[in-house]
DNA sequence: CGGCTGATTGATGACCGTCAATGAAGGTGG
DNA sequence: CCACCTTCATTGACGGTCATCAATCAGCCG
């Protein structure tokens, strides 16, 4: 029950940095084409959409912080490094989620496609000409934050108390909360960016998916899919949240 | 650099959850008293302020969420359960940040004094109310829950990547800077408040200030304070941020 | 079919958690 | 004002979880 309090506040998603957040672009609809001049989406016709292919930089920290982008279509990584190379993900980011958005004047994290990615770029000037006009639009913003603010705290928990079976279960429920609750889910990301944003290292993460192989929580699929074959003992699992 | 980018992030600081953030009193002013009608504190005068004492639960995670508070003198600390007790400190907070903040029906964490502290509660219509009446006041909180989620960011690099030792060394450098670099620093929530912000045991805390303070880094003093002998070389020892 | 990249599995050990005892500090009451 | 008690910090011994190092395996592409 907390546990599924914590997850719907997941649902509607950012991830911060310079800063993310999700902004729907049709609310609870799955990854459709861009619809400019939607009015549920204020966003639709700013800046423009393009393109990335797998494995690309779209900025990285440090860089001058210009623009604010949203993600169409595809999966995006945000990371952040330690000096010796130790990483940090931040987060992964779907159809609908937005990062750059901040006030500071460089890019907190790096961004990276993680499989070929749409996404529209929005000029800061632009976003900041959007919240003059439209003071609505500002709040939704601030809400979006607001959410991702709430995502960060659930996996401060899940970082800082949560055990590598607790971590993994965790991870797998909040990537099938995400896409409504599917029994099947997508893992385009590598067994190392799973661990990077678990804490944990590649090894462990594929040790513990074996075990949940072993145990038939999951099945794994070809192609990156994975099936969740017992969800009530994976929320067993998984600890809270 | 990016050790300091990092912290002059922090600076300016929020802690989320039904959500947090800093929004000045009077900027890097210390803990004066309320300023009512103070133009530079949009907050001022709204709600009302009151004084609670040491260990307090203020409201929990759960809780029906009517109000925001601001912390104008004292600490508070914000943390999220796991159902088998295991305590995750989301922040500790001071003078001039806020909790409360979000659009959750409820409260997503527990806040409780750590000392005796003067908070000022704001009913969520107020604030709204004030949003309405001010579009640069929601700017502002914008601004405030930006540069939480910076913080909350580089928690989880803390908390994913960093070992006890870093840990330790982050932190304090962390109350340091909030302080404007004071050599000096207080600490005034128990080794167990520590371990459970970092991701540790009270244990590995006392430990590793042990060794700290062994090796000349640090002193401990009397009253739960604490001397930085050699910040340079607990900012290398802190491994970035 | 060979070579590359990433996943899996194994062996070992370190870091830090757990369990436990001692020590210090603060608060209360005699 | 001191004695007692409670609470918390410190220190020690030990063990487990997960990281590290390393080898094999599977998939994919040319």
């Amino acid at each position: 029950m907390s546990t599924h309090a914590a997850i719907a506040a997941h649902a509607n998603r950012a991830v911060p940095g310079y800063l993310v957040s999700a902004l729907a672009m049709s609310p609870a609809s799955g990854l459709g084409a861009v619809q400019p001049r939607n009015p549920a989406d204020p966003l639709a016709g700013l800046g423009h959409a393009k393109v990335y292919e797998r494995e690309t930089t779209l900025f990285s920290e440090g860089d001058a912080a210009g623009s604010v982008f949203r993600v169409m279509s595809g999966m995006v990584r945000l990371y952040k490094m330690l000096p010796d190379g130790r990483r940090q993900i931040i987060g992964f980011l779907q159809a609908g989620d937005m990062m750059g958005l901040a006030f500071a004047a460089q890019y907190l994290y790096t961004a990276e496609t993680v499989t070929a990615t749409t996404i529209q770029r929005i000029p800061r000037l632009e976003l900041d000409a959007l919240m003059d006009a439209q003071p609505a639009f500002a709040r939704k913003l601030l809400s979006a934050t607001t959410s991702e603010l709430m995502a960060a705290q659930d996996q401060m928990v899940l970082l800082g108390r949560k055990t590598a079976a607790e971590k993994v279960a965790t991870f797998l429920l909040r990537l099938s909360d995400r896409k409504g609750g599917e029994r099947t889910i997508d893992l385009p990301m590598g067994r190392s960016d799973i661990a990077d944003h678990l804490g944990l290292t590649t090894e462990t993460v594929s040790r513990t998916l074996t075990k949940l192989k072993s145990t038939r929580l999951i099945r794994i699929l070809v192609g990156g899919k994975l099936d969740l074959l017992d969800r009530d003992a994976l929320a067993d699992l998984a600890g809270g949240f």
